[in-house]
DNA sequence: TCATATTACATAACACTGCTATGCTTCGCG
DNA sequence: CGCGAAGCATAGCAGTGTTATGTAATATGA
């Protein structure tokens, strides 16, 4: 029909957005372009407005989470997997926390929701695992039990990247993760043994 | 010296902001003023700008916050009163949701961060009472325990408050504080009666 | 008591924001 | 081919927070 969009650009503005997230700098629509040659009216092109940029730095936000999270190989001890999940989620918290801002500030979006929905997923499976193994009791939903670890580790990432508490507070997550886990069942020697195997995969690097 | 403030103007400017809020309307500088006789100059010489006024408006929101811990009447079952504590916490965000995401979205002050600090001591000292009543383990460090509460309360208001989760996922707390309260050396049983009593008191009327 | 200085406040302008209207350019497609 | 639709640059608009300037009111010291 006409003249095709370059993605190359898309990808650009995308990069440079989260970029000036990340130097704490303000994300504004002139700084973007400034320098890049293109024009303001690219933005429009191709997110359709600041609010779409801001929609799109958020998808890209829960992309990389999800990338994280897929990082983490299952071994044989599923809660030790479970635990390393919170421990990968925390990391993509702590390295890019404006960005994790950006995630959960807005008030959701349904593609918001999607991508969310999304990596809960990853870890209702993971539960699923473990009961399997005979972890967790069988009465223990699943679903229930992963919103719950959710909301332990964004408890922890948002305290944390907001300010009110500091950094070395995520190790909390550890005796956190372990009384929830074996509240659901699971022998608490054995529990916080995994759980602690599973954490520091992530975290006695940093 | 001079013309003298009317205190008068600030709760004005302030209720009003907060009515603005609460309304989800875009509390702008002129938006604000409007209607009231008072000139835009009038938030400069209360509040020195804008910035002023949502800090003031973040303190509005933990002298609130504190009021509704405040009015939970200790028993003589602690635990129950943590748990009490919690709901109190959640009832107020789930209140007045945008308030909630005002005091915790902008990076942390350092008056804001006085404020948090009082009410965590709050329950600070609730943890340190059932400590005494033999409840928990003496080598519970009272702090941790009041922070990971914390921690517990803020990311499931934040999630609320935000989107992500539906308001009815506010009974999560239950079983996770429960899960924390008896990791913590409660007995399972009798902390589960206590937790749950604490709740209810909160939201049963709603 | 009264002059003075200081403060509150109103008006208007400024720099910045996101956004849109208007052309021009460019290329896909019949 | 050529026509028309889409990318894109320029300029302008409405809105934002902030600041400069002038004026009126009033606490304070003599």
């Amino acid at each position: 029909m006409a003249r095709t969009k370059d993605p190359a650009v898309r990808t650009l503005l995308l990069e440079r957005a989260a970029g000036m997230l990340r130097e704490r700098r303000p994300v504004t629509l002139r700084g973007l372009v400034e320098g890049t040659g293109v024009s303001t009216m690219a933005v429009y092109t191709y997110f359709g407005g600041m609010d779409g940029l801001w929609r799109a730095l958020r998808q890209e936000g829960f992309v990389r989470l999800a990338a994280r999270l897929a990082a983490v190989r299952p071994t044989s001890d599923p809660v030790r997997d479970l635990a390393a999940l919170g421990a990968a989620y925390l990391e993509n918290a702590r390295e890019s926390p404006d960005l994790y801002r950006v995630m959960f500030d807005a008030t959701f979006d349904l593609a918001d929701a999607g991508q969310a929905d999304a990596t809960l997923l990853r870890l209702v499976r993971e539960v699923e695992r473990a009961k399997a193994d005979g972890r967790f009791r069988d009465d223990v939903e699943a679903r229930d039990l992963a919103t719950q670890s959710w909301m332990i580790g964004h408890g922890l990432a948002s305290l944390v990247a907001t300010g009110p508490l500091p950094p070395q507070a995520i190790g909390h997550a550890v005796p956190m993760l372990t009384a929830l886990f074996t509240a659901a069942g699971d022998e608490a020697g054995r529990c916080r043994r995994s759980v602690q195997r599973g954490w520091r995969v992530r975290h006695s690097a940093a």
